[in-house]
DNA sequence: AAACACCTTTACGTTTACGTAAACTTTCTC
DNA sequence: GAGAAAGTTTACGTAAACGTAAAGGTGTTT
């Protein structure tokens, strides 16, 4: 009994935050397929994890198409097929490197990031090291300050 | 004598396999800052650096004008300035924070992808076995025809 | 039954990040 | 010095991912 769960548009939204606009949208696009009550949609607990999905691929720079062939393989993907079955491996190789990839990107950033830091620092304890050169204040006072 | 040298559009253009239309773009849009040989543009190495940031930018899901905004930050911090530099930490920290959510994200797609390939194998194997019973082939040969 | 919240479709508008074509100038290469 | 190669500007076109009305259908609350 999987969590058999529905959920409306809008409860979506919030717990995302994303507009509806957008959820229809993704709808439009194949992405989701709640079912109807009337005009009105119902979305499963499996849609709510594809939304979850799209959002986390949209954050990692995916686009919607992009999220879309993930969804529409695996939904196609007979368990008894072994062609389909061996394709979809090498796709999930590939993938593996864009997220190879897409580590070494952050691993370099975040290098990056801790040289520009430790400079901002250095200039900042130069500016403090003349301030007291003008002002010859008593350091312990300071000190308990910040404390 | 950090490295002199320049580079043409084209030379960038086939290096960093993009477009010099897209070159052109992120000129325009104040990304790249080239000189002038006449009409002709003349990257430096900084411009070259700056590319493979905007690239990489890319890669990781950030805007054009994101990227923007983090050179210009950069530029326009100027090392004496104790509020610019305090800006520029709190900044920073914001990106770091960015980037604990894209690593986090990534863990969690190369776990669903570990279980994904799991349940091909899986189910790849099953496939095998059935072959077998169908066909009651040597094992031993099979075996020494993989290696 | 009037008002209100929430849902719907239809459809045109907008931003980003280029593609593509035209028409022209500058720079190599033979 | 003629032609090809590489560069330029100008400008219209396009795909993606929604935003933003407009106009209306359900339902429930007062």
């Amino acid at each position: 009994m999987a969590s058999k769960k529905t959920y409306s548009i809008s409860e979506l939204s919030k717990e995302f935050d994303v507009t509806t606009r957008s959820i229809r949208f993704y709808e439009d696009q194949e992405l989701l397929r709640p079912s109807r009550r009337g005009q009105t949609r119902i979305f499963s607990s499996k849609d709510r994890v594809r939304l979850k999905l799209i959002l986390r691929g949209k954050r990692m720079g995916f686009s919607l198409a992009e999220t879309k062939e993930l969804f529409d393989l695996w939904d196609e993907t007979p368990i008894g097929n072994e062609k389909q079955l061996l394709k979809m491996l090498t796709i999930l190789n590939n993938k593996r490197a864009q997220l190879e990839q897409q580590k070494n990107d952050i691993a370099q950033a975040e290098m990056e990031m801790d040289t520009a830091e430790a400079r901002c620092r250095e200039a900042l304890a130069e500016l403090q090291k003349k301030k007291k050169q003008q002002a010859p204040a008593n350091d312990d006072e300071k000190q308990a300050a910040e404390n």
